[in-house]
DNA sequence: ATTGCAAATGCAATCGATTGCATTTTTGTA
DNA sequence: TACAAAAATGCAATCGATTGCATTTGCAAT
């Protein structure tokens, strides 16, 4: 009959002390290093195992000056103080995790992410961690740039910019700016209005892509029809209503999100409007929920989850002192009825 | 003018050796202990700020044998191996991220959660932190059993089981299900549908409450009208369309999320239902999209926001070693027009 | 000047694991 | 058998911060 073990065997030292070798052999066996003599190797891990062992690795990790931990900040709007609700964030945090997990990372999650992104630098999100990833850019560009600048590996997702001094992983903004407009230009509408913040660098390069596709079509922009919506969802509600209130003309929209789109399609729906045949609707991601909204969503597809392990890959890349290049993703249309399809 | 320091000060006794005192003494000074002369300690914070040192935590951590890190663990369904795209998982980890950063704790997101819920125990959700959050109990009560009996600090959101040994947080399922179920009641329906998971805790208190519904207003319970249906919204739509398909009389569905009850409107919908003249449909949550959906979605609300801060505020105190009891958050019905309101 | 006491500071061990450099043991060969 | 080389193991410093206990300093009263 095997003895259960009088106490628990905590550390090295003391699984040392049973086996009557040192510690360090101990902790070399355990690291499979080859110094050991391989006999003594197997009979020190089963012993380890057998004692129900496994290195602290917080004391490991101290020692080795490593946490093997990536933080990851989603840049929320900065006037919105809102929690996102929109699924794209779990989507992407999802791809993350996953990827990390593969390399035996934790994630970090950050809190209250924009509240101060000045002492970014000496926080424990930054500190704590041997990298960070940053999901979208916000209104802090140079922000992110200083923090690249010191050396930190840190990787974005977001859109690009012209000084940017960061690695950049994103979609190919422009591109589905561009697919999404001129769609909805050879559907036949003329009055097409573009929905988002394009303060932001990702949504400034749809912004573009919607423009070279008027611009294609010898239409000629309105800056009425540019709108600044918020990414929250009542938020969003609220302004449009606002909007359709003025009577602008249009048989169009090109939104930066799907939330968004969805929100606006009930804003029209609520002012009388029928979607899609007064007025046609695109959003921007493909959520899971986009094939479910009513009309269904005609959507630019990012491939999110992807998106997450690109992420990952490029910041261990960056702490593994490798180089490493920007990635933009491809983005797809993908037609459904909100368009008029 | 004053000088950049010359090089970086990266611990307490590089900074005793600027000061000419000891690094006992910083040390005491930096977390404002009385022992140190009032002025003396005025100076090496000035000093420390100066030189823009902060204490490193890991080192601090390690020291103390703490890590100020709670997991966070999301059970999703043992089947679908699919990531949650349901909103309400980013409003409760929202929740729960706020509610840690009150408290100066980190979070650390669990991926590929129930895959070894065998080792949980020994993996670094558990070990790297000081207290586990469990979402959803899934199928892994006994594992959830097994692992409070071991002494560590976890608290759940679910719902209540005969032998459950750990901490719980929850909404009323059996309340909301009751109130879904009546109202649909009282709008005349009759043949009313519960959609979900009842082998989860929750789902089955939930359908308890639709049970006691149906009892009070003498109806029977026909069980062709109590199906389970997966929580990801592409298998629940191909699951209730074949549901459909085989012509089973009702004029009610309540749904145990809003994402399936949103997959359901559609499913109908598709199959010429005309909701809710045909058939009402009651989801669950008030997930922030429900009121967008089309129609607007009859939901029973939980503060999913509050809900994160309760469940913070339970581990802390379990950690701390009060006592701690178990909580349950009202849950209450918002009429929409999907019940036909 | 001496003593006593309190306040302030310093000393050194400690947390658990890793690793460069000895040191011991084994192996191979003359 | 002896001796060099190779293989295996041990010693002890180290990472950075905290803290019990010892020691020094400052001040007041005698």
């Amino acid at each position: 009959m095997s003895k259960i073990p009088p106490r628990a065997v905590s550390s090295l030292q003391d699984l040392a002390d049973i086996a009557g070798v040192s510690r360090a052999t101990v902790s070399r066996a355990l690291n499979n290093s080859t110094l050991i003599n391989a006999e003594t190797r197997k009979r020190l891990q089963a012993l380890a195992s057998e004692h129900n062992y496994t290195v602290n690795k917080q004391a490991r990790d101290f020692r080795l000056k490593q946490t093997r931990v990536i933080s990851v900040v989603f840049m929320l709007d900065a006037h919105s103080e809102q929690h996102p609700s929109d699924p794209f964030f779990l989507e992407m945090l999802g791809g993350i995790a996953d990827g990390l997990s593969l390399h035996d990372y934790d994630l970090l999650l950050a809190h209250a992410p924009v509240a101060s992104m000045r002492d970014l630098a000496n926080s424990r999100i930054v500190r704590n961690a041997e990298g960070v990833i940053f999901v979208g850019q916000g209104e802090e560009h140079q922000a992110l740039n200083k923090l690249a600048d010191a050396g930190t590996p840190i990787v974005v997702w977001g859109g690009s910019v012209a000084d940017k001094r960061y690695l950049l992983v994103g979609g190919d903004n422009a591109g589905g700016g561009f697919s999404a407009t001129s769609h909805l230009i050879a559907q036949g509408r003329r009055r097409i209005a573009f929905f988002g913040n394009t303060r932001t660098p990702e949504n400034q390069a749809r912004f573009s892509g919607y423009e070279k596709a008027l611009a294609q079509a010898n239409l000629q922009p309105d800056e009425k029809l540019t709108v600044d919506i918020p990414s929250d969802m009542q938020h969003a509600q609220v302004v449009i209503e606002n909007l359709l209130n003025k009577r602008i003309d249009m048989d169009a929209v090109v939104c930066t999100s799907d939330v968004m789109a969805i929100a606006a399609i009930a804003a029209l729906t609520e002012s009388g409007f029928s979607v899609p045949d007064d007025i046609a609707v695109v959003g921007y991601d493909d959520i899971p929920i986009a094939s479910f909204s009513s009309p269904p969503l005609t959507t630019i597809r990012q491939s999110i989850h992807q998106a997450g392990s690109v992420l990952v890959e490029s910041v261990l890349a960056l702490i593994n002192g490798h180089q490493v290049a920007d990635t933009t993703l491809s983005s797809k249309l993908v037609v459904r009825k909100s368009c008029g399809a």
